[in-house]
RNA sequence: GUCCCCAUCGUCCAGAGGCCUAGGAUAUAGCCCUUUCAAGGCUAAGACACGGGUUCGAAUCCCGUUGGGGACGCCA
């Protein structure tokens, strides 16, 4: 039998960082066994709008490279994937239920389960519907109808034995029977809920393999029950360890955001990214940009094997040592039987570290190409980049080294890409390294050395400003600090010789006597 | 409240009775390199929640306690 697997997206119009992770693992176990993995959508209660809503999350799906055989816009013989398309399935299988007595006909009110409810409350045990406005037949169906009640389809829940299954994550699972609710299955609007859409679906689409997150775990007795009583067979079932907020065993929620922020280093990477958002004029919410989306980390610049990598990681392991897969690797490797049974808290930090050795082994064309829509979105180059821009840019990704560590990290350098009076100054930078005794005369005797230095390039610059340093009797850092400062505006950066020979002769005289005069000012 | 689950460095993992004086990664600190910042190298500190068993022997098995979490919808 041919493994086959699903995720199911509700259309929200963000992708969250534990629903890739279920995503991730469904991929890989259909993709090692060979099997198919699908998509399909959660749209129950939506309706309106899902396309819109759907396709940040397909994009995200896209960008990681996690592709399904059938789903939304490729289609399938399963089609439609859609729920809210797929109705008349639903209500086919209430009626089957019914017509074998797994389902009935109940008349309650909200009201009136809501007291049942209470009432279970106030005597500390579970709550158990009575069954009081159970319809038998049609005569006391029509009985109730007549007092202006409307019906709902609940489940007849078996009252003793167990539900007893094995899951492949946890082991052996057993659930009382008496323990589980009357859940309704059709609306009074006659619509259908998720459980039972999800057991038809399930079954429809042939899904061999349920891996899902484990809160879903205690839904499993119900969808046993429709699945058993449809006459499906089961799919085996895995129920993944939630994602964990950063520092915490809280399940992650994109709703708890300003606590996370209390993490330093998780608003760190937030601040970082907004930054590089508003530079390229993305317009973000925090809803669908934070470190708790993926969207988040397509836009800044992460590596999506970066993030794969991670998140492989996060609850799975294969040995203590081996944590570098490139994607062949993964689904050659992966298992369901090495996935943790604990939950795993997010760490964005981590996932920067995997980033930075992903960025490290890009060669500098791949990493120019990475880098170049970010300086065209900001308007630092053409858009698109001419030839020469595009050189320009190489050379400045090669001379930034492993400075560059997720791709939107360029604008942290864009003073090889302005005029020179654009730079703006590092005020503080400027006032330690160029408000100081004796700094102007140096810089103007340097600035003189700088028209004799040929060619222009880092190794001839280097061994002019040590002569430099060796006639005038000075430190080096005496000189090489003032210069970085007036000639990008920062006090920190790239190696000086690599930045200076990068600018050309005329940009660094230009921008030594811009500090000049500011410093006479 | 009821039911269920989980428990090794701050964090992510390794560990399926002796290989554990508990290993790796990340984060942190220090040192080296060095024109800054990164990167890199070296070093340090850092955990088996607790209590009982079982066993010659327990991080590993059992029970309990504690702590944390999840599920309890005419949501998905």
């Amino acid at each position: 039998m041919t493994v086959r697997t699903r995720f199911a997206p509700s259309p929200t119009g963000y992708l969250h960082i534990g629903g890739v992770r279920t995503a991730l693992f469904n991929w890989l176990f259909a993709r090692g066994q060979g099997g198919q993995f699908l998509l399909r959508v959660d749209d129950t209660d939506a309706g309106r709008n899902v396309t819109a809503a759907l396709q940040p999350i397909l994009q995200g799906f896209r960008w990681l490279g996690l592709d399904w055989d059938e789903g939304p816009e490729v289609g399938g013989p399963c089609a439609p994937y859609f729920q809210s398309q797929r109705a008349d399935r639903y209500l086919a299988a209430v009626e089957q239920l019914l017509a074998t007595g797994a389902a009935y006909r109940d008349f309650a009110t909200v009201e009136e389960v809501q007291a049942e409810r209470e009432e279970a409350q106030r005597e500390k045990k579970r709550f158990i519907y009575s069954r009081r406005w159970l319809a038998e037949t049609d005569e006391q169906a029509a009985a109730f109808e007549a007092e202006g009640r409307r019906g709902v389809v609940r489940l007849r829940m078996p009252r003793n034995g167990v539900c007893a299954f094995q899951d492949l994550v946890r082991g052996d699972v057993e659930f009382e029977w008496s323990l589980e609710q009357d859940h309704v299955i059709r609306r009074t609007d006659g619509t259908c809920l998720y459980h039972l859409a999800s057991a038809v679906d399930d079954h429809d689409f042939a899904i061999t393999h349920v891996i899902r997150a484990v809160e879903h775990l205690s839904n499993t007795p119900r969808q046993i029950f429709i699945a058993k009583s449809l006459g499906y067979e089961l799919p085996a079932y895995a129920h993944l360890p939630y994602v964990a907020a950063p520092g915490s065993s809280e399940k992650l929620s994109k709703r708890k955001l300003s606590k996370y922020m209390q993490n330093k280093q998780f608003k760190k990477i937030f601040d970082e990214g907004v930054a590089i958002a508003e530079r390229i004029r993305l317009l973000v919410t925090p809803e669908t940009f934070s470190p708790v989306v993926v969207d988040f980390y397509r836009e800044v610049g992460y590596e999506p094997a970066a993030l794969m990598n991670y998140l492989l990681l996060l609850g799975w392991s294969l040995d203590d040592h081996t944590e570098t897969f490139s994607k062949e690797e993964m689904i050659r490797q992966f298992s369901l039987d090495r996935i943790n049974r604990s939950e795993a808290s997010f760490d964005p930090q981590k996932l920067l570290a995997f980033q930075e050795r992903r960025m490290q082994v890009l060669s500098v064309v791949e990493r120019s190409s990475r880098v170049l829509p970010y300086l065209e979105r900001a308007d630092f180059v053409d858009n698109p980049a001419t030839e020469a821009q595009r050189i320009r840019v190489q050379q400045v990704v090669s001379a930034a080294g492993d400075r560059i560590k997720v791709a939107g990290d360029i604008l942290s350098y864009t003073e090889f890409f302005q005029a020179d009076e654009e730079i703006p100054y590092d005020e503080k930078a400027f006032n330690k390294r160029l408000r100081k005794e004796g700094v102007e005369p140096l810089l103007r005797r340097f600035r003189e050395q700088l028209g004799l230095v040929t060619p222009f390039d880092a190794v001839t610059l280097e061994g002019a400003l040590r002569a430099f340093v060796e006639a005038e009797g000075i430190k080096i850092g005496q000189i090489v600090h003032a210069v970085r400062v007036a000639v990008t505006g920062k006090a920190v950066g790239f190696g000086l010789f690599e930045g200076l020979a990068l600018l050309g002769r005329e940009a660094c005289v230009a921008r030594i006597d811009l500090a000049l005069k500011r410093l006479a000012e």
